[in-house]
DNA sequence: TTTGTTTGTTAAAACGTTTTAATTACCTTT
DNA sequence: AAAGGTAATTAAAACGTTTTAACAAACAAA
């Protein structure tokens, strides 16, 4: 036991089948064939073939890297990986990314643009070939720089207004405005919105959205967004007392974890759901599943998100020569109704 | 714009400096002072410091990889690093590990042994210095020869029986013995486990601590345990329909999923939480903690996982030429009561 | 025969480090 | 003055690839 065996090199296997090391490597590489422009003898392909499966050939990524400086590596930097969302959208570009025979190395900023700059420069050093970001506050020096050293990079869940940066987002405008018109259609009108103080772009179109669906409806005079920041979520419970004072009917929750934090506190004043307040939110949770707690929540594609978002990279690490085109890929939202069905629970 | 930035490297220090590029690499690595046994001169070394900080000098990994085997990266293979429970030891893995400099990839294995032994020779292949392994079925041959050839390897959440491996995991003995406990506490006498399957250690310790559990309060007749396949999950309901029928009065969860699957199906029936049925689970989640629907749900110390884990790799890889030894690490469980307090749900 | 083309192959350089062994310069001690 | 020791430095090899440029052999065209 322990014997350590040396790895197999690609010299092993040329002095196996009798050929110099530059052979091997093209023919490890496909490129004896096709586009490659080399020529191989067929057989020899074969024959080098045969010995590298023979003896298990494993190639050498760090070699490999040093000499081409393609590592099939990427990054994925989100706010958070322990996050449902983030890590459900992490899980199918993983997945996805493995099919190409590419390998990913995760990243979470906290929303602190100072550890996305870290983060970015380890994985820089790490040789990865592109790059994926949900960007937070801040970002956008940071990755403006990235942009003009024409590094492969896309935008997840948000962008960065103004800079032409690929980027894969939900249409969060239409978001907000369908999310909100159910509970409109369910005859509420004092409706307001609970949202972050923090400058992105997907909170800001999702108020947008709100704002927009309220006044449609004759309501634009009930129009209030509530902005918590997110080091001080404990001032929620204050913003639904007063919010229960002035008779509030509902709320409209910017995301998932402002809709936990949410209900929680009106769970702790006592109230009840829906007999106190009503309310929507973004994304969905197992407890708003079961128990119906929200009238409808927005549900967003995440298998096409991270698919979206892997393929418009892949194509931007392809063509990292060319001048680089922008795409900006915008998903569809789908709304959630679960008042629709007969709740199961008798509230 | 576009212009491609020539890295720096520790040639450019070295002509800079005046020097040769070993000492850059001396003072680089701090072995110029102490244990490294080289000596620099102060005064030198504080100017090739200096030099490096001006000219914001990055090492390159692959190289330094290729030369001293060493990567600085780890891999952490789970089942599905997109279930909470994962995703958070994941990231408390990952903080850490960035603290020592080291870098972490992430796989799933989604239980498929194939799947793990892919994984485990891409990361091998990436270099990694040592892996923190959720070993699922059928892993036991491929993480023994991991470990024959002295492999820096830690598992995690479940062990190889009969394997001296080290590895971090929750007393699940007690755990499933105490989860129980409370139901018998509340007055329960016909309580059922509902379990995987697969046969995984900590499953199989939870059973135990049931079973034990059920034995010592005497209720030894009424001790069952259903077994689910895992992609034969929609058997829950046909379970559960019997289990009323036999006037079964509460259920011992084995996991966390399985609990949301049995609750979904529970309310689906259209039975209710605890009128119809009282629980106990794995784990939380919103769902219950929000709701207060299991009686009682066993809290497992993640962030102990995760530290507890790395360091012991982080150990062991320090040691990689001692003939290793195995750590074993018993995490307790603590139980968190719902029905304890008053609920403010009025059920 | 010479010249040119195609096909198959290879030697050797390069990538940026780490690390060994050698070298220099300067002190001590005899 | 010679011998030995220590401190500071460096040249050069090595890691395993990829890729360029050169070469040889075989054949075709002149």
């Amino acid at each position: 036991m322990g014997e350590r065996t040396r790895k197999i090199t690609i010299k092993d296997i040329a002095a196996e089948a009798g050929v110099s090391i530059a052979l091997v490597s093209f023919v490890m590489n496909g490129k004896s064939d096709g586009k490659g422009g080399y020529r191989v003898n067929k057989e020899t392909a074969e024959r080098i073939r045969s010995v590298a499966e023979r003896l298990n050939y494993q190639p050498n990524d760090a070699a490999r890297m040093l000499r081409s400086g393609k590592t099939n590596t990427i990054g994925v930097i989100v706010s958070d990986i322990s996050n449902k969302f983030f890590a459900d959208i992490a899980r199918c570009i993983e997945d996805r990314a493995y099919k190409h025979k590419y390998t990913v190395l995760f990243g979470s900023t906290d929303e602190n643009s100072q550890k996305l700059e870290n983060l970015i420069e380890v994985f820089r050093n790490k040789g990865i070939d592109g790059l994926i970001v949900v960007p937070c506050e801040g970002a956008d020096p940071i990755l403006r720089k990235l942009a003009d050293e024409n590094f492969p990079l896309v935008l997840l869940d948000r962008e960065v207004p103004g800079a032409d940066l690929s980027s894969v987002v939900l249409n969060n405008r239409r978001a907000g405005g369908q999310v909100t018109e159910v509970l409109v259609k369910q005859g509420y009108r004092k409706i307001e919105m609970i949202s972050y103080s923090m400058n992105l772009s997907n909170i800001r179109e999702r108020e947008e959205g709100y704002r927009a669906c309220m006044t449609e409806n004759g309501l634009g005079e009930y129009v209030r967004i509530h902005h918590l920041r997110h080091d001080r979520m404990d001032r929620i419970t204050e913003i639904l007392r007063d919010a229960r004072e002035r008779q509030v009917e509902a709320f409209v929750f910017a995301t998932n974890t402002l809709a936990l934090q949410g209900v929680t506190a009106i769970f702790r004043q006592g109230w009840q759901i829906p007999r106190d307040f009503s309310m929507v939110c973004f994304d969905t949770n197992e407890a708003f599943d079961l128990y119906k707690t929200a009238a409808a929540c927005v549900s967003q594609p995440i298998e096409r998100f991270g698919a979206e978002a892997l393929d418009l990279l892949l194509k931007s690490i392809e063509h990292r020569d060319q001048p680089m085109a922008c795409t900006r890929v915008v998903l569809s939202p789908e709304i959630v109704e679960y008042n629709k069905f007969d709740s199961y629970h008798k509230n």
